[in-house]
RNA sequence: GGCAGAUUGCCCGAGCGGCCAAUGGGAGCGGACUGUAAAUCCGUCGGCGUAUGCCUACCCAGGUUCGAAUCCUGGAUCUGCCA
């Protein structure tokens, strides 16, 4: 049993917005409906945490592992350590021990999106393996000889990073990238690499390498990058990052941020993220047109996404949550138990005895002083239970503890807080 | 190497000796309207807190002055022009 294949596979990628540049769809589209193909994709650890962008690689690969296809998912450990060049300006290098910590990290969290068990078990590959060890002489004889600099500088990235600037190290990254293409093909057959758009010139520059090199020939896809609706991208600031990492993102919060997800993107975000079928996810988008309020098509969005990032488990906990937090009903005929529960998911505290409702805000986090949360109190954007605080020195009493020891504090409409009293 | 200019709060950007915790825009936060959406409108936006108050802040370190974001000296960084 050598694994059945998916003929399908391509035109899903397609109807999914998923292929936004590639080499001859044709020739893919051949190899991959004439067996296994061995495919790989980079994550530079660029941070302790995977974030979204990075999500959209993990789903596609996994789209392409359940078709019949074999992942080798690459940690950048080398490539993490040069700096992919940005358009703005460079980089600053972080320090080996912070690459090799954040490689370690990646390379935990990325294991449990593929199989890696099975006839088209993934493997999980570290570029620094081979980098590291390379010798000067060997790397410019080897890969360099290969880049024409009057080709490299005419891409995108490096003509745009002329007038600013551009270190020799960041120019080099595509060599690095590259050669990564070329050890894979060379060594484990591997005859496809994908990523963002983002990286569309360091994929081709793989591609091109193998043909210079060893004659060889190799596909390449990139993804689409994800815009917000105003066209920024995601990740710029603190409120709009994505972190799969529990530790850095709770998975109640990871949920609710699926939950607001525009109606403008829900569809297109349905279609990249979840593994719903055609049929499923145009009913949905057809229910998010005509019923918008309903948000049917962001609910499921947020379960399929968290149960497939956090697990079944996480997510059901995040919809209890959620719903006894917007349920809108009385909070004291919920359990202690649902509640203490709910609470824990959005955020607690516990402090030893009651204080002003102004101390429990900063010791929250929801206010970030008390000048902060005197000025929200007085805009009418507290609540105590959720009912409305009016006066900035209010005081909670003891008969405002929910099942002898809670209470609930809210800031503006989706802000939550537990505070455990005791 | 020489000359000229710049450096202001999360970002952009006014201010050019007292009326400056510092105009305006954006982001953020709160409210109204809603659907935990978008758009729009209103408010708010250093800290302590409510005192004609105090502390911290206009790149850094000194200085002049009753008083400096604003003037002077030195330093750092950036940008033009000339070699």
């Amino acid at each position: 049993m050598t694994g059945t294949i998916d003929p399908t596979l391509l035109d899903d990628l397609v109807w999914r917005g998923l292929i936004a540049h590639s080499t001859d769809l044709g020739a893919l589209r051949e190899a991959l409906t004439a067996g296994s193909v061995r495919f790989y994709v980079g994550f530079d650890p660029t941070a302790p945490s995977l974030h979204m962008g990075n999500l959209v690689q993990l789903v596609t690969a996994r789209r392409l592992q359940d078709a019949g296809h074999t992942p080798y998912i690459l940690v950048g450990g080398a490539t993490g350590m040069i700096g992919d060049p940005k358009e703005t300006s460079e980089r600053v290098l972080n320090s080996l021990d912070t690459v090799k910590d954040w490689s370690e990290r990646v390379r935990r969290q990325v294991a449990p999106f593929v199989k890696m068990e099975g006839p088209n078990a993934a493997t999980i590959v570290n570029n620094y393996d081979w980098t590291a060890s390379l010798s000067t002489i060997d790397f410019l004889r080897e890969i360099g000889k290969h880049f024409p600099v009057n080709r490299m500088l005419q891409r995108d990235v490096v003509s745009r990073r002329l007038e600013s600037g551009i270190s020799y190290t960041e120019f080099s990254y595509v060599l690095l990238q590259s050669m990564d293409f070329l050890n894979l093909y060379r060594d484990h057959g591997v005859t496809l690499q994908f990523g963002g758009s983002d990286q569309w010139g360091n994929i081709t520059g793989g591609a091109e390498l193998i043909r210079r090199a060893v004659g060889g020939h190799a596909h390449a896809f990139a993804t689409p990058l994800i815009a917000k609706p105003d066209g920024t991208k995601y990740g710029k600031t603190e409120g709009d990052a994505l972190w799969l990492d529990p530790e850095m993102m709770s998975p109640y919060a990871f949920h609710q941020w699926w939950l607001n997800v525009d109606d403008s993107q829900v569809g297109s975000m349905l279609r990249i993220f979840t593994f719903l079928s055609h049929e499923e996810i145009e009913a949905l988008e057809a229910e998010t047109e005509q019923e918008p309020w309903r948000r049917s098509g962001q609910k499921r969005l947020a379960d399929e996404v968290t149960t497939f990032v956090h697990g079944a488990e996480e997510t059901e906990h995040a919809k209890a949550a959620a719903v006894a937090l917007f349920g809108g009903g009385d909070l004291h005929s919920l359990s202690p138990s649902t509640l203490a529960a709910a609470l824990r998911e959005a955020g607690a505290t516990s402090v030893p005895s009651l204080m002003p409702v102004v101390d429990l805000l900063v010791n929250t986090g929801l206010a970030k002083s008390k000048g902060d949360a005197r000025r929200t109190i007085s805009e009418g954007g507290v609540y105590l239970n959720n009912v409305r605080i009016e006066d900035p020195e209010a005081e909670p009493q003891p008969s405002d503890l929910i099942g002898g020891s809670w209470l609930v504090l809210r800031r503006g409409k989706k802000s939550f807080a537990g505070v455990e009293v005791g």
